[in-house]
DNA sequence: ACAAATCTTGTCTATTTGGTCAACTTTTAA
DNA sequence: TTAAAAGTTGACCAAATAGACAAGATTTGT
C-alpha cells in the first residue's frame, strides 16, 4: 500500500504515513461509494480527509492510483470475509454462516459493497484479476463441496452456481439498493433488528429451499 | 417525452424529432449505464448516436435533462413490468412469472437495469417520487396479499417485504454483476439458457422455501 | 414555389479538474 | 543541535467538457 516513495534514508516510515493515507483512503472510499470514479474530484476527497489537495497527490500517484488502492482495500476484505467462514460439513451449517457473513458486511461496510458494486456495473475493468484468481478458486472449491452434498443427499438438487448468485444478490442488495430498502421498511436508517429479519428471511428461504433444517446450535 | 421546442406552427411533429430523439437515447442509455452519469460526456453521446454533439443540445435542454429522460424511460419499463403480471389467486403462480418477469428483464434490458442501479447505489437522488408513489403502491397491495396467503395458510410464514428483496436481489444480479456471472458460469456472453437455469433455480429455491409447490400449467 | 418552422452543425467560451512544482514546515536519526 | 528526509501547502497549467450561438440546410403546409 506504499506509494510514491520509499523511505531511503536514516527515517522510518513511521505512523504519519500510514496515518494519513489511512484518512485519505476512508474519504475515497466514502466519495467513491457515492458519486463514483468520474463523479468524483481529487479536491472533493480532500475536502473529505480535511487536507489540500496536493497533500492527496503526495499520498497517491494519481486519481487511478486513489481508486485502485481503495479497491484493494476492499478485495482484501472480501477476501477475509470469505476465507473466515470455517468450512463444516454440514450444508445448513456453511449457508447459515455465509448469509451471516455477507448480510453483516452490508451492514457494517455498505460503502465499501458499493464501490465494488459500480465497479462490477461498470464492466469490473478493474476486477480482472480478483475474478478469475482468489474469487473463481473460492467459488469452485465451495461448488465441489455442494455438488458433492447433493450427490450423497445432503441437500437438495439445486445448482450450486445459481445457489450462489441468490445468496450474493439477496444479502448485497442490503448495501447497494438501501433507499429502495429503507423506503420499503418505512425507516430512516437501516438498524441491526432490520438486519436481522433480512438475514432470518434469507437463511429461512434459501435452507429449506434447498431441502434443509436450520442448524441445530 | 417532448423537450424544448413543442411544434406551434403549420409543421407536425414529424418523425424526424422522434427518432432523433430515440436514437440519442438508446445512446445515452448506453454510455450512462457502462461510465454512469458524470463519466459520460455529452460528446460521447453524440458520438455513439453518431451526430455533432450541438445535436444532443437542440434536443435536450442539457446533461441533466438527458439523464432524466433516460431514467424516464426505464421507470416507465419497471411500470410495464410489474403490471404486466396478472394476479393470481395462487402464490406459487405470482412468484413464478414475477421472478420470470424479473429475469426476462435481466436478460432483455441489461443496460437499463444498470442505470437503475447506478442510480440506487448514489441514493437514488432522481427516483424519490418513483419509490414513494409507484412503487410504494405496487409493493403495499403485493404485501397485503402476501399476508393473507400466509394467514389463511396457502404459503410458509415468511417475511413478505424481505422475500421481495430476494427476488429482487437474485434477478438483478444477473444484469447488475454480469462479469462475475460470465467468469462463473465460464462463458462468455449469457446466453438464454444460462437464464432458463437461473430462472429454473431461483424458482425452485423461492417456492420451496415459501412451502409452495411448482404451479401447474 | 415559397415562407415559416424545424433541424443540423462548426465554432467559441467559461468552468471544472487532474496533475505539477517549488517554497516552506515538521519529523527523525545521529 | 543539525542536516537530511518526509510531509504540507498555495499557486499554477493544460486538457476536458457542458453549454451557447449563429449560420446554413432541410422539411413542411400552403
Amino acid at each position: 500500500m506504499i506509494n510514491r516513495t520509499m523511505p531511503r534514508g536514516p527515517y522510518k516510515p513511521g505512523k504519519i504515513r500510514q496515518k494519513s493515507e489511512q484518512r485519505m483512503l476512508d474519504a475515497a472510499t466514502q466519495a467513491f461509494s457515492q458519486y463514483g470514479y468520474s463523479g468524483t474530484s481529487m479536491q472533493s476527497i480532500a475536502d473529505i480527509a480535511g487536507v489540500p489537495k496536493a497533500n492527496v497527490h503526495y499520498y497517491f500517484k494519481n486519481k487511478l492510483g486513489v481508486y485502485t488502492a481503495v479497491l484493494g482495500n476492499i478485495l482484501d476484505m472480501w477476501d477475509t470475509v470469505l476465507n473466515d467462514i470455517t468450512i463444516a460439513d454440514d450444508p445448513a451449517t456453511v449457508l447459515c454462516r455465509y448469509i451471516d457473513a455477507k448480510i453483516d458486511f452490508s451492514r457494517t461496510h455498505p460503502q465499501e459493497s458499493r464501490v465494488f458494486a459500480k465497479e462490477m456495473l461498470s464492466g469490473a475493468p478493474h476486477l480482472q484479476e480478483f475474478l478469475q484468481e482468489k474469487y473463481t478458486t473460492w467459488l469452485d472449491s465451495r461448488l465441489s463441496i455442494f455438488r458433492h452434498w447433493i450427490k450423497v443427499g445432503k441437500m437438495g438438487d439445486i445448482d450450486p452456481t445459481h445457489l450462489m448468485f441468490m445468496i450474493w444478490g439477496s444479502t448485497q442488495h442490503y448495501a447497494d439498493f438501501a433507499p429502495q430498502v429503507t423506503q420499503s421498511l418505512g425507516t430512516d436508517t437501516l438498524k441491526q433488528a432490520h438486519f436481522d429479519a433480512a438475514a432470518k428471511t434469507v437463511k429461512q428461504v434459501i435452507l429449506r429451499g434447498c431441502g434443509l433444517t436450520p442448524p441445530v446450535l
